[in-house]
RNA sequence: AGGGGUGUAGCUCAGCUGGUAGAGCAUCGGUCUCCAAAACCGAGGGCCGGGGGUUCGAGUCCCUCCGCCCCUG
């Protein structure tokens, strides 16, 4: 007997490709428990729309950051890697697997490489970091460039989420966020984990997600849109895929119908996107092709054997 | 059956008085270090319904055939 810690298990892909099932499978054959990963399944109000497991689903495994804050307090990465690391310290200190698993490609980047550490913006920068971006692009590139001509550069186009940042760390500490990023390190070492992205054909998976959203709606999608009604437009829970849309609707904007095609469209597109970053961030990962849950199995199970 | 209309990219449509095709959406590829289900960048794609004719040259004009839509009987 060793006290080497179990390894942490990451599972990621995209939305609707059976990843809740798979994180069961996952936790009953590994002894494990379950840590969310995915920036939307985060925030309360939001169970159907984000897809959030069930206490059914969930049956007798211990899940974590699902629904854990409110849509009026924003998370962010920073915040979601220093609880998943002390989840992942405590489950281990139980002798079981960390199973972290979702969707969002940014969160499993910083714990596989790291993420820079940078003193929380302040309010004064984010209202500069605004004032300049309502001036226009060009005011906004221009500060940006000021502060950091190397991040500013990469910026591609009209990038305001970047420029912005580079902005807001620029004046809450006088330095360029590039030359913090140099200094980035990963928060679980090459060998505390393995991870799997479940990789399904993706015209099967757009199938599914067109289905998933009928049936989103059937279970009460419309009502949770009108619970967050209320809330600031621009907080990113707002902005999950779907809820713009049907926002719209319930403003009197849009026809139902309308708003439903919007919202599997945004789906497809975020799949899309969810698949580009699979393909290029986690390319040594191992695969998992099918959609049908019990051939992922399978697929999961022989992974294991290996 | 007669009259009118229409047939251009996967879809909806632009294309002035003829000069070998565009747009939106979709689709595909890429970026990604604290709002990431965000914020961006880029790409391909059309024997212009078929055939014939006029013309140096036709998506654009003429004839004909085919499909679809509307009206009248």
């Amino acid at each position: 007997m060793t006290d080497k810690p179990p390894p942490v298990l990451l599972i990621a892909g995209p939305t609707a490709s059976g990843k809740t099932a798979l994180a069961i499978e996952a936790a009953r054959a590994l002894d494990g428990e379950i840590i969310n990963a995915d920036s939307m399944q985060i925030y309360r109000e939001i169970p159907i729309l984000s897809a959030q497991p069930g206490i059914a689903e969930r049956g007798k495994i211990p899940h974590y950051l699902y629904g854990e804050r409110s849509v009026a307090e924003p998370a962010s990465v920073g915040w979601w890697a220093r609880r998943a690391q002390e989840l992942i310290v405590e489950i281990q200190g139980r002798k079981r697997t960390p199973i972290l698993i979702g969707g969002t490609g940014l969160y499993f980047g910083a714990l596989t490489k790291g993420l820079a550490v940078i003193p929380p913006t302040t309010d004064e920068a984010r209202e500069e970091a605004e004032r300049l971006e309502a001036l226009g692009m060009e005011a906004l590139r221009l500060a940006a460039a000021e502060f950091d001509p190397v991040a500013a550069q990469r910026a591609m186009g009209d990038d305001r989420a970047r420029l912005r940042r580079i902005v807001e760390v620029g004046v809450t500490t006088g330095q360029a966020i590039s030359e913090f990023q140099k200094e980035t390190h990963p928060v679980l070492a090459a060998e505390e984990w393995s991870g799997i992205v479940i990789e399904p054909d993706r015209a099967a998976l757009y199938g599914r997600i067109n289905a998933r959203f009928d049936a989103m709606l059937e279970a009460g999608a419309l009502d949770e849109a009108r619970a967050v009604r209320g809330f600031d437009r621009s907080l990113p829970a707002l902005k999950a895929v779907g809820l713009p849309p049907l926002l719209a609707h319930l403003d009197g904007e849009l026809p139902l119908d309308k708003a439903c095609e919007l919202a599997k469209r945004d789906s497809r597109r975020y799949a899309k996107r969810q698949y580009t970053w699979f393909r290029n961030q986690c390319g040594a990962w191992s695969r998992i092709h099918a959609l049908d849950p019990d051939r992922a199995r399978a697929e999961f199970r022989a992974l294991g054997d290996r």
